[in-house]
DNA sequence: ACATTTTTGAGGTACGCCCCTCATTTATTT
DNA sequence: AAATAAATGAGGGGCGTACCTCAAAAATGT
């Protein structure tokens, strides 16, 4: 015979079906003792709900929402990308989930929008938000509405019960830095490391990874300070321009945000050729530079995979389930020409 | 209003519920026409079949089987961890999955148990075996019953009907040889290459893509033919003594082979130290060597990945449903010190 | 136009669980 | 011991689909 059901769980506890729903839901009306005899059947027997037959009666949907910043990259497409794919192909699975966009730069505006959503109609939130007092504190007010939350890419590690989905950013620094190490052979020079901003934690993180194995195995190098280009391609033109010029022996290009276009576009430029260049995300633009070589390696992480634990895990939250950790462990992945994953339809 | 479901199908397409479920279900007795002008509504309005409604319905249990060699290896431990995690993990989804130990290299006996297979106790088969006639042939068989296929980790390229779940060899040898070549800095030498067996399909495609990497970007280093262990401890301590007396000159090891205990043992042994040693799969050994510098880089699938990708393959085929291609893609991963990931509980 | 076959409709039961109501039993209080 | 409150049982309807039976309608052949 199968599963037991909550039919066998009755039985096999001596009491009726309505008690066992009754403890099963957490409803009131119950004795204690007659609730931990339940219990205890429970696990005598190996009873497990049928989360899918709970959720058929129950038409439960699960409701997620994707917070992103609303500018646009290579990235944030791949994001947007997984997430209506995930959209298509978890549909059956009772789950449905929708973008909001907000000014990545402004914390009041981003704190506003999370605290508009209503547990009414959202079950649970995917934050991509720079980590700051007030997301922090709007994520604390989401958990009090009973609104599952986790940091998406971006960690937020003040925020309590803030599950972070994306990669551990100092190791992935360390990654580049090995790479790095290794790629330049016994070469002396310098390094840059050019970055969007170096306010955010995931570049300080980065940063700090990088230069702890640059320190251990790559003394011969010299690493430059981080050069910020807040994003403005002319201002990136510049800063790369006389970083090659003033400092010729420049042998290793750690290209740190997730979006390089503009700053691959400006080294392109200057007409860089030796250098090892070493940036972050596999987007159309990265995978065309590391097919012709432009780019050495990548380090990234998959975009998919990414999406999809952030729904499991809320999922997971919202249901109160157990989640595989394995399944969730987002993974640093290098990538170099050889080992590119092809890209799919 | 929700998702649309039979009711509203039957409505909007102008035919009663029976006739609904008979279209759904591919059961006989429907005009063509009629047939027809359901599957059009289907997508007009865009209905999809609540599969938990459905499972739940016909009580259905996916019974997947999973065809493992009998010898014992770190890779397997890993493979029949993450089959009774997946089994655990599941179980709500109705998939339960079974472990079948075979003979490796006896492909009769392995034909044999896969054609002892019987539809009525299995819905499902990932089979881990080397290519063969016999299990080609057995595979065929096992697809005319009904019994849905994959192949895993181990390709079955001439096998039709049977999915590959697993990275590309050729690719995966490329990117060894890619990481050789630069590992290796500007230093000129030779290159070994052990494993156990070169007789099966998966070490001579890795064997080829190395090769061809090696001829493009490193001919100043010497690959030397490709040395078997056979599994045998004494012949791997004698055949790596020999080698690496004869030559003096080794600057690179590639351990081709899924289990690269033995082989890391004989290489310490004689005291192997400058050398940039490449190896396959990420098991408690390959970790520890990662992390004392033992190795430099392991090339590895995440077997976790493998399972539950082969799981959703086959209750995919099953179920008759459609699969999220780059979810199932599994990648060649690098593994570094840097970008290792921790242990999980 | 008739008989025959094929298609279609109507309706019921089941799957495992949720959620609600109402009657009955058991414990607690006075 | 009686009155009140709390706990439990019994039962029904529903979620969206599968699968079965039987009758009615439509298409087919002669």
């Amino acid at each position: 015979m199968g599963k037991p059901t909550t039919k066998d769980l009755a039985r096999a506890a001596g009491v009726s079906l309505a008690t066992v729903d009754r403890v099963l839901n957490a409803r009131a009306g119950v004795r204690q003792v007659t609730v931990d005899r339940v219990q205890k059947t429970i696990k005598e027997i190996g009873f497990v709900r049928d989360l899918a037959a709970a959720n058929l009666a129950r038409s439960k949907e699960y409701r997620l929402v994707f917070f992103l910043p609303d500018h646009d990259d290579e990235f944030l497409d791949l994001v947007r990308a997984a997430i209506s794919e995930a959209n298509m192909s978890m549909a059956y699975e009772r789950i449905s989930m929708s973008i909001i966009r907000v000014p990545s730069n402004d914390p009041h505006r981003i704190a506003m929008a999370l605290d508009e959503l209503s547990p009414k109609l959202v079950d649970g939130v995917a934050i991509m938000a720079p980590e700051t007092p007030q997301v922090r504190d709007s994520i604390a007010r989401l958990n009090s509405r009973g609104i599952a939350v986790v940091a998406f890419v971006s960690n937020q590690p003040t925020a309590e019960n803030a599950y972070y989905v994306g990669i551990n950013n100092k190791a992935a620094g360390r990654t580049v830095g090995q790479l790095m190490a290794r790629f330049t052979g016994e070469r002396q020079g310098a390094v840059l490391v050019l970055t969007e901003t170096m306010q955010s934690r995931d570049s300080q993180e980065r940063r700090l990874g990088f230069d702890y194995i640059m320190k251990k195995y790559a003394q011969r190098l010299h690493v430059r300070p981080s050069m910020e280009s807040y994003g403005d391609p002319e201002r990136t033109a510049k800063i790369v321009r006389t970083a090659l010029e003033s400092q010729p022996d420049v042998v290793g290009i750690y290209l740190m945000s997730h979006d390089i276009g503009e700053t691959m576009q400006a080294l392109e430029v200057q007409g860089v050729q030796q250098q090892v260049i070493i940036g972050h995300e596999l987007t159309p633009h990265t995978r065309a530079c590391l097919l012709d070589g432009r780019i050495d390696a990548v380090i990234t992480q998959d975009v998919g995979h990414l999406v999809r634990s952030s729904i499991r895990v809320l999922r997971a939250k919202v249901a109160q389930l157990g989640t595989v950790a394995s399944q969730e462990r987002i993974r640093i992945e290098i990538i170099l020409r050889e080992n590119m994953p092809e890209i799919d339809g």
